[in-house]
DNA sequence: GGGGAAACTGCAAACGGTTGCATGAACATC
DNA sequence: GATGTTCATGCAACCGTTTGCAGTTTCCCC
């Protein structure tokens, strides 16, 4: 059905391994005899069969890029630019969705082992030892995470965090609650230290309540705690649970930022409208240089290290001094 | 390096193409011969090579799934339900990205073609005529759109748009606008022939503004137009432009709902954060058929036909009775 | 106990490319 | 003019799996 290599041989009049070079290997064949097979493999339609190609090169030209929840509005854009990026060097990219479950992550990786050259794994939810294990099949790209020898791209949120907490402190707040996330999160670890730190700085107490599921549900069962707390103030694990408990402090007539300043994490789309002050997380620029990663470890095999990328705060309308 | 069906057979004392057949057609085998090989397999780790299987066999178990903009809050809730959906059926999906460009659109499918089974259109910007050119190299099926001859699953906007323009028509609106969306869209085309019609049985003055970039941009620039043409309620083409709208509204000091009712399309994450009265449009039900479809087309060269999805209207706190 | 069907299994040719090696021509070198 | 290079191309094996065909064994039935 196909046009196939052997189609344009015959065409042109050459043997196929010469169309096979005249496409991947321009140098070692005449150049006017690699015109008239292109010429040739024009007229026909003539596309190489990636899978054909693999077989022999022992190289796909697919990359696996695997989120937690596709639809957690948080993974889009580093999905997007992470794609767009591979495609500028003729990858494909796989993009599966674990649902935030580790087993699901597991078998994911090792189904698509066989038809990628490497893999992108976001924020993982497997336990190091089994990355290790599974990275003798694939190479990985780690993001927001760190596991030794692994390359990885970080979003530091730790500079945001500083920033944030010290506009609370120029605000006056002097009580602030934290809402922490999955205690195996990367991000939630330098969020807790790094929030940690400059509380002591500008001499603030911190509240630590959690951890919560990063969900809008997390965020509004939170609000008891927070309301108990005497917190003026939030910093919550994501732009989701600051949105939960937003809905849920208004749903009970508080008002934000009069009653209670509150800031996210993440920059998300919704946090934008919602006028929400928030840490931007560059996850663009960590889905292209993620894939950067990956592409030279894939060609080059020796470690290309890890890339952290800073944040930083977006002050917007849920922060304000506090109220009496 | 990686185990193949020729370890397995070998560990196994049986000829390789036992091996396939105890993978592929296991009724050809001898149980006890099976469970041998199947022994050996997993404590060797044999994984099939799906590039070397869709060699002879001509399925690569590969999806592709193309979107106009993955960040667009539209798309992500469709992506997860399509990819998970067909997990279920051992297959994988690409997924890619046009920016919104016709060209590139073109260029994506030609490259996915020997890669994949078959793919879904969402909402492509292609000219039928290419759409149907294409659609002989690899199967289709289109997501709100409808092209001849192809499968489809639509979100009809229709019913959703009755039930708005009644809501509004109820809470005593007699002007409304309609911000329209890209012409070549088939979720414009109707909600405009919808819109017509419903403003007419309730006899309302329906002006037509646009077309309009769907985007916020575009929403926010459609302010004047919708300030000029005196209307109290506005129906916007999807969720960005009545959240660009709303925010260009409110920076010039106007109140929503006081001052101007408001109803957007898709009932994105952003809408129901911002309070946003919108038509909800069924994407991972939409995703889910499609994937049926496309399934069956592959598996059994009919066409399956098109599935028609209902939209229903969602109220909130963005429309209220007019002012005066 | 001979014939035939049924159940397994092996053989080998595909599938569409890539690539190391061999071949041959053209050309330069001494 | 014999020798050695370089360049361009052909030949054929190989990548890992599937599958039509043929061979072998077992079993059934008359």
């Amino acid at each position: 059905m196909a046009v196939t290599i052997k189609d344009v041989a015959h065409a042109s009049g050459v043997h196929v391994s010469t169309v096979s070079r005249a496409f991947s290997a321009a140098h070692l064949v005449n150049p006017e005899t690699r015109a008239r097979v292109i010429a040739a493999a024009n007229t026909l339609g003539y596309r190489p069969n990636r899978a054909a190609r693999a077989l022999s090169t022992r190289r796909t030209g697919n990359l696996g890029l695997i989120v937690a929840d596709i639809a957690n509005p948080f993974f889009p854009p580093l999905i997007k630019a992470a794609q767009a990026h591979a495609r500028r060097s003729d990858h494909h990219v796989f993009v599966a969705d674990t649902d935030e479950q580790a087993r699901a992550e597991e078998e994911l990786i090792r189904s698509m082992a066989t038809q990628v050259d490497g893999a992108l794994l976001v924020a993982p939810r497997l336990s190091n030892r089994l990355i290790a294990e599974l990275s003798a099949d694939v190479p990985f790209v780690v993001v927001n995470r760190q596991p030794a020898n692994l390359p990885a791209v970080l979003m530091d949120v730790a500079s945001g965090a500083r920033q944030a907490l010290e506009h609370l402190a120029s605000l006056g707040h002097r009580e602030i609650a934290l809402l922490t996330g999955p205690r195996a999160s990367w991000t939630n670890q330098r969020l807790e230290g790094a929030a940690t730190d400059a509380a002591e700085h500008h001499g603030l107490h911190l509240h630590r309540l959690g951890p919560n599921q990063p969900t809008e549900e997390g965020g509004s069962a939170a609000a008891p705690d927070v309301l108990a707390s005497g917190a003026t103030a939030v910093l919550a694990y994501n732009d989701l649970v600051a949105l939960g408990l937003l809905q849920e402090l208004r749903a009970r007539g508080l008002a934000v930022p009069g009653d209670l300043s509150l800031v996210g994490v993440d920059n998300t789309h919704t946090a934008r409208h919602c006028d929400l002050t928030t840490i931007d997380m560059p996850t663009a620029a960590a889905g292209r240089a993620a894939i950067d990663l990956l592409l030279h470890r894939i060609t080059s095999e020796d470690d290309p290290g890890t890339v952290t990328l800073d944040t930083r705060l977006v002050v917007r309308g849920s922060t304000a001094p506090p109220a009496h």
